[in-house]
Order: C-alpha cells, then sequence, then structure tokens
RNA sequence: GCCGGGGUUGCCGAGGGGUAUGGCAGCGGACUGCAGAUCUGCUUUAGCUGAAAUCCGUGGACGCGGGUUCAAGUCCCGCCCCCGGCUCCA
C-alpha cells in the first residue's frame, strides 16, 4: 500500500515515492543554538524522527541531515550579554541539544551540518544569485535576495507579495530596494564574528544556510524537507526562493510541516514563562512518555502540553508494558505449550496492516498507537489460549511495530530502572511474583503461607495488618483464586 | 486585514457520506472476609408516546445556522470562536 504523505507546497496529501532509486533523502531544519532545547522541539524532533523510522520500516534507505544554525543575532545578542563569544554559546546549547536528543532516541541524522562549517559553499551560492541576477549588493556590504525577481515567490505559504509588501517596512539603515527582500550576506558590525567574502566581511543571513548545505549533501531537488509550521513563512518560503532561482529545478518535492505547541492553549514564550526544557520534562517522565504524548497527537495538529496529560500518558505506556512483561515472564515460566489459537496467523496480520494501513495515511500515529494498544491487550487477554511460539512471535511483532513508534523499547529490568529513577511506583508494569533477588524469596513464600493459614482461620486482623506491612516495604499481596501473588512497588 | 490549521462526550483524541474507534477519569457490578489485580456495565440528551419508568418507541445531538442527499462530524454556503504565520522561532 502506497503511503500518501501532506505537501504543504500543494495542500494535499500525496503518495511518496523517493525520486531516486530507494533512498530518500531529507534535510529537517534543527535548532538554532541559542537556548535550552524545549518540548515544542521535542515535539518537532519526534515527529521528523517518526518520519524516518517508518520509511525505514518502510524499506527505505533514508539519508537524511538535521542542521545546527550556531550563528544568528540571538546568539550574538546572548554572547554580548553574557560577555563570551558567541561560539561558546552556540556549543553549550548544541551540546545540550544534543543530549536532549540522545535521551530521546532520536535517530542519529546521518550528517548534522553547522552554519558556520560551509561559509565558502554560502558565499558561492550567493555569487551565484547575484550573476544570475537574483541577488544585489548595498553600499555597506549587505547581500538581498531581490525577491520580485522570483515569480513563484509565495507559492509555498500562499502569501501574495502585494499583500506582503502592505505588512512590510524598512528599517533604518537598511538598504533594501523592496522592504519584503531578505538578506542573503549580512555586513560585519564592530564585535560581531564575521568571515571574509567578496562584499567585504560579514556572515550568511539565516535563511542561505539550509539552501547550501541541502545542496551540498543532498542534491539541488531532495525528496523531503521539513521543519516546524512556524518556519512556512519566511524560512522556507525564502529558502525555496534562493534555491529555486539558483538552480532552476524544484528544492523539495514534499514540504512536512509539524503543528506547533501549545501550553494550555496558550503560546509557549519566555514572556509568559511557561517554557518547559525537554530536561524538565525528562525528569519527571521517561523518554517513551514523552514520546507517546507527540504521538498522540497527529503531527500537523496543534498539540497541547501539561504535567497531567503526561501522567495519563504514562499510564497508557504502562498498560501496554505490563501486557508485554506478563507474557514474557509467561514464556520464562509455567507457560503449558498445550493449546494454540487457530486464527492467530491472522490476527497477527490484520493488526500489522491495521497499523500500517493508519500510518500510510500522513502517518496516523493516534491510529497506528490504537492498533498497537489494541495488540497487546489482545496479547495479554489471550495468553492461556496462544501457544509458546505464538506468543514469542506476537512480542517480536509489537516490539517492532512499537520501534516505528519509538516507544516499547525496553525490558522490564529498564523499565523499572526508569521508573524507580524518579521514585515512581513499579506494580503497574512488574508481573505478578517478579523478584529480582531469589534470596528473599523463601521467606515471603513462608510470610504468605503464614498469613493464609490465619486467614483460613478468620484471623482477618493480623492478616490484613501483615498484608499492610508488606505494602509499607514495598510488596502488595494479591488474594486471587489462583492462590496469593505478590508485586513489587518500588 | 491577508495566509494556514483547528473546534467531536468530564478530559485526550480516531473517524473525512452509511449504527460516533479507543483510552483516561468518575460511578456501579462480578470475583474477594476486606483490599488489590482482573473482567464487566454506565457516564450528550430537551421534547413527544405512556399510568409510570433507570424499560420501549420517537426525536434531537460532533462550534452555530442554512443547503445537497435515501443517508451528513463527514460534502456545499454563510457565520462564530480558538491557535499560528505575516517580526526571531521547531
Amino acid at each position: 500500500m502506497q503511503l500518501m504523505l501532506y505537501n504543504t507546497l500543494t495542500r494535499k496529501k500525496e503518495v511518496f515515492a523517493p525520486l531516486k532509486n530507494n533512498i530518500v533523502r531529507a534535510y529537517f531544519c534543527g535548532p538554532t543554538v541559542q537556548d535550552s532545547p524545549h518540548i515544542g522541539h521535542a515535539r518537532a524532533f519526534i515527529a521528523f524522527d517518526i518520519l524516518v523510522r517508518y520509511l525505514k520500516f518502510r524499506g527505505y534507505k533514508v539519508f537524511f541531515i538535521r542542521n545546527v544554525t550556531d550563528i544568528d543575532d540571538k546568539i550574538i545578542e546572548k554572547a554580548k550579554k553574557e560577555n563570551v563569544t558567541p561560539f561558546e554559546i552556540a556549543h553549550r546549547y548544541y551540546l545540550e541539544f544534543l543530549h536532549a536528543a540522545d535521551a530521546l532516541k532520536l535517530l542519529h541524522p546521518n550528517i548534522e551540518p553547522f552554519a558556520t562549517g560551509h561559509i565558502p559553499e554560502i558565499i558561492e551560492l550567493i555569487k551565484k544569485l547575484i550573476d544570475k541576477g537574483f541577488a544585489y549588493t548595498t553600499k555597506s556590504g549587505d547581500v538581498y535576495f531581490d525577491v520580485l525577481k522570483f515569480k513563484e515567490y509565495g507559492k509555498l505559504s500562499g502569501q501574495r507579495i502585494s499583500e506582503l509588501k502592505a505588512g512590510a517596512r524598512i528599517k533604518p539603515g537598511e538598504e533594501k530596494k523592496n522592504p519584503i527582500d531578505f538578506a542573503l550576506w549580512k555586513a560585519a558590525k564592530p564585535g560581531e564574528p564575521s568571515w571574509p567574502s567578496p562584499w567585504g566581511r560579514g556572515r550568511p543571513g539565516w535563511h542561505i544556510e539550509c539552501s547550501a548545505m541541502t545542496m551540498k549533501y543532498l542534491g539541488e531537488t531532495i525528496d523531503i524537507h521539513g521543519g516546524g509550521a512556524d518556519l512556512i513563512f519566511p524560512h522556507h518560503e525564502n529558502e525555496i526562493a534562493q534555491s529555486e532561482a539558483a538552480t532552476g529545478k524544484p528544492f523539495a518535492r514534499f514540504w512536512f510541516h509539524v503543528g506547533l505547541l501549545r501550553m494550555r492553549g496558550d503560546k509557549m514564550s519566555k514572556s509568559l514563562g511557561n517554557i518547559v526544557p525537554i530536561f524538565e520534562a525528562l525528569r519527571r517522565y521517561d523518554h517513551e512518555t514523552i514520546r507517546l504524548w507527540a504521538i498522540n497527537t497527529h503531527y500537523r495538529k496543534p498539540i497541547d502540553f501539561y504535567w497531567d496529560l503526561l501522567e495519563n500518558t504514562e499510564k497508557i505506556l504502562d498498560d501496554m508494558y505490563s501486557s508485554l512483561f506478563l507474557a514474557e515472564q509467561q514464556l520464562e515460566t509455567e507457560h503449558k505449550t498445550t493449546e494454540s489459537l487457530n486464527d492467530f496467523n491472522e490476527r497477527l496480520r490484520d493488526f500489522i496492516a491495521e497499523f500500517k494501513k493508519a500510518m500510510n495515511d500522513d502517518l496516523n500515529t493516534p491510529k497506528a498507537l490504537g492498533i498497537l494498544r489494541d495488540f497487546t491487550e489482545f496479547l495479554k487477554s489471550n495468553l492461556n489460549r496462544l501457544s509458546k511460539s505464538q506468543i514469542e512471535t506476537a512480542i517480536k511483532e509489537i516490539r517492532e511495530l512499537g520501534w516505528v513508534l519509538g516507544i516499547l523499547q525496553m525490558s522490564l529490568e529498564e523499565r523499572i530502572q526508569e521508573k524507580r529513577r524518579r521514585g515512581k511506583d513499579i506494580s503497574t508494569i512488574v508481573p505478578p511474583n517478579y523478584i529480582e533477588s531469589g534470596d528473599i524469596k523463601p521467606f515471603l513464600d513462608l510470610i504468605i503461607a503464614v498469613r493464609n493459614e490465619l486467614r483460613k482461620r478468620k484471623i482477618f486482623d493480623l492478616a490484613d495488618s501483615i498484608r499492610e506491612r508488606l505494602k509499607q516495604m514495598g510488596i502488595a499481596l494479591e488474594d486471587s483464586k489462583e492462590g496469593t501473588k505478590w508485586r513489587i512497588k518500588k
């Protein structure tokens, strides 16, 4: 079945297939390393990550780039304020971003290029634009893109030049021909980092790096170009203009834009003081919970963030994990192999087909997730009817589909560790009678035997107090028809 | 103002012409001596019919109002509200 992807350029879902061979070439606009990455970034990068994972799952080779913008006005501003070099600021926040990306288990891009590492390529591209008459220089050494020269300007964002002109204004000191022209090269101001160029010392404008680096590593026409929805205008519009003006070819075939984050309806911003850095979220919830939060909303829709929502999300994840761990435990211990489910293969095929169907529809992760949940529920409720090899197959498939969404990749031990690190109850995920140290098992068995004797003699107050004290020690007792089971809580 | 994206039950969210998917939360029931775990049920609803009803039928109900259709969250028209872009943003 074909993968349909929404293309901002055409405002439609279109059949996706790579231009050349079986290799998908993609470029995602990475961070401007000016501050700690926040959960809005996380949402966007998780969406890119899911796209890459699903493309791989479908059998494509994916070659993708995520750039780092390491020079811009805000970085310079911050450096001045802290009295350090802009490179120190960029380096600091780049490292933070890298740690966050790793903590969220984002797949590594094939290349992670820096703007400042590609000044020669940028200069070459600007030269080409000047030669072709799409760009002009000014007395002070700036270079601007001449927007009116590019006839298709506005095709991505749907903006009309006449509308844009009405709103735009030339700031004092700028020597633009037209208020909507944008800078390709900015002449150096005293104290700012700068590089030599044919137009004097200066630094690249914001948009040009992406075009230069895309072309260098991926060619003149790439399959997918992604970014946050806030980048559609002006950033991506400008990228298209400068790239297509230079090459005369389409720059990107698919434009993939991720919806923005809201804080319970509000915008997340410094002035509202409601920015949640990725690390704060990770302190309270593990990376899979955060990923699940992100994919529980379709990537193009606005997503809300608040702590209760993550709490809820963690429950959903734990529910799936508990089924998985219960099944895994059953494999290792008491599973009776006498039975097997007749239509197992059919059911398995259905779950996988439905999952793919959902993902093929413009990465409908909320739906795919629902199917994966049904799958884990099916596994749990049929444990006694499945053969050992059927259980094994189901677990393997669940974990493979989970990989696409970036969840259900932990072992029981790892999951327990994540929970303990945050001081959380683990009884929601551990299977009954699971115990890490075999040493205490005989004692536990003894206590339970004694307590059951008390229960038989209807000395319930004593039996209950044993249960209560074990609970305080972190062991919950569950009396059932099959006898008393325990479950560790801490 | 211009350009996008949204508005589905207490909450999150699928569904894009054919009985409103699933979860969370809440409240019941089963199982338990109790609890937990598990399973299961209910959770939009004015009016009308009727002695009455938690039942049956009818009828509304997916922001609001119209329309197309045998049939409308779903398509069309108009409007309201929310978010974003038009200035740095993922």
